[in-house]
DNA sequence: TATTATATGATAGCAATACTATTATATTTG
DNA sequence: CAAATATAATAGTATTGCTATCATATAATA
């Protein structure tokens, strides 16, 4: 059966849809064309009717899936930092040292993406551009709080978190260790962002990439705090 | 006459208008309102209409300023950016030690707005609230690269350089002070909305504020280039 | 096998959005 | 006083963002 072949299954607040996409084929189907579509005209052009078009479906299906855009993209967002916590947690819960573990952990973050045959209905490239230029328009919102409040983005505080408490194993006594995780999210997604678009913003490329950026910066920062 | 009042005047690319709002009464009430009530019910929600009838005036009188509500964005993000230049260079001026300067620059980008009565229908404040909360959708679409060409963002990447100059003054050795540079830009505008909304993921708040995190962070990091 | 859930598809419809176009009216300027 | 300009009012159109209903196909169950 289906799932012998798939052995990890995300793990996303089923409030976030009304059903599980993972359930059934066209559920599926809806996130897979639904990256590949935000990807080719962007989420503000993005439409259910189009996507139904695009999948030989309707609308009217894809309502039975999530209740609007927003949520969608909320999904998305969310799978993607869970696909993420997963290799984080993955390849540093065997490192002891704490600054060899956040060097991995910030390598993980800001290294390439490349595609994850675990997963054959997502194309984790394209998700990744997506959460490089949309997923600030998930908490971007007016109903952020009551969002919050009902556990739309327990991934990425759990993610932020798990960089906070490495950063402090690294530095106990710097005083701003969550502000600085949160700024290696966000700070490695910008920095991705201007490279494409503004390059005379920042220094990275292809060769100087956003993670060594933000690796170089943590690593003075806590380096200057330990001295301090 | 008006002129006289008003000394300085944020000049803003022509092409984010169709008709310059600074030009009329109308104008500057669609700004004085548009700012009033994207604050109140969030840019998603924002529409000409709504505003048309805030300000009894109608819609179609609004369109003949701004081609649509993205372009109004835009123009009151660079109305903000231009403001907050101006303090900076007018301020840094004459500060010739660079790491006076700098930490000066990073005071004004990180300090709380207050009103400036020299723009009497622009309540910054509540701008500001604006920039935090919705500036990113002005630059996270799919036309960004047209808009970039045609010079919708020149006052914010100005602002980029300028910060820039001012770290490569402190640090010449350093590698990255462009994407440091956006980073204090950005890095700001996220620590208000994190300690807003998920104060779980900052350490910032009315005590610790972002320029705090933000200039021991740049100035920690450049103190390490310094030795490397 | 018949019955009945359940999932999906097709169609219609509605209010709001994002405009464009036209015409009327008021004000300013030459 | 005439002409230009700015604003307002109204209407209209395509699209969006849904909701509701009904038909049909497939699957689970009695």
């Amino acid at each position: 059966m289906e799932r012998l072949l798939q052995t990890v299954k995300i793990a996303i607040n089923d409030k976030i849809y009304v059903k599980d996409p993972e359930s059934s084929d066209l559920g599926k189907r809806i996130i897979e064309h639904s990256i590949l579509l935000i990807d080719e005209i962007g989420f503000e052009s993005f439409t259910f009717k189009k996507l139904g078009s695009r999948i030989d479906s309707n609308e009217s299906s894809i309502y039975r899936y999530f209740e609007n855009k927003h949520k969608l993209l909320v999904y998305l967002t969310s799978w993607y930092w869970g696909w993420l916590e997963y290799q984080l947690v993955f390849s540093t819960n065997s490192i002891s040292d704490p600054k060899t573990r956040l060097t991995k952990a910030i390598d993980i973050v800001g290294k390439t993406i490349v595609e994850d045959t675990a997963f054959s209905h997502i194309n984790e490239v394209l998700l990744n551009k997506i959460v490089v230029n949309e997923s600030s328009k998930s908490f971007l919102t007016k109903e952020v709080d009551e969002e919050n409040k009902e556990g739309y983005f327990t991934i990425y505080k759990r993610m932020v978190n798990r960089l906070e408490d490495m950063i402090k194993s690294v530095s106990p006594s710097y005083e701003y260790p969550s502000s600085l995780a949160s700024t290696v999210l966000e700070g490695t997604l910008h920095q991705h962002f201007l490279k494409d678009h503004f390059p005379t913003l920042t220094n990275c490329n292809t060769k100087k990439t956003p993670g060594n950026f933000i690796s170089d910066l943590v690593f003075k920062t806590l380096n200057q705090s330990n001295h301090g």
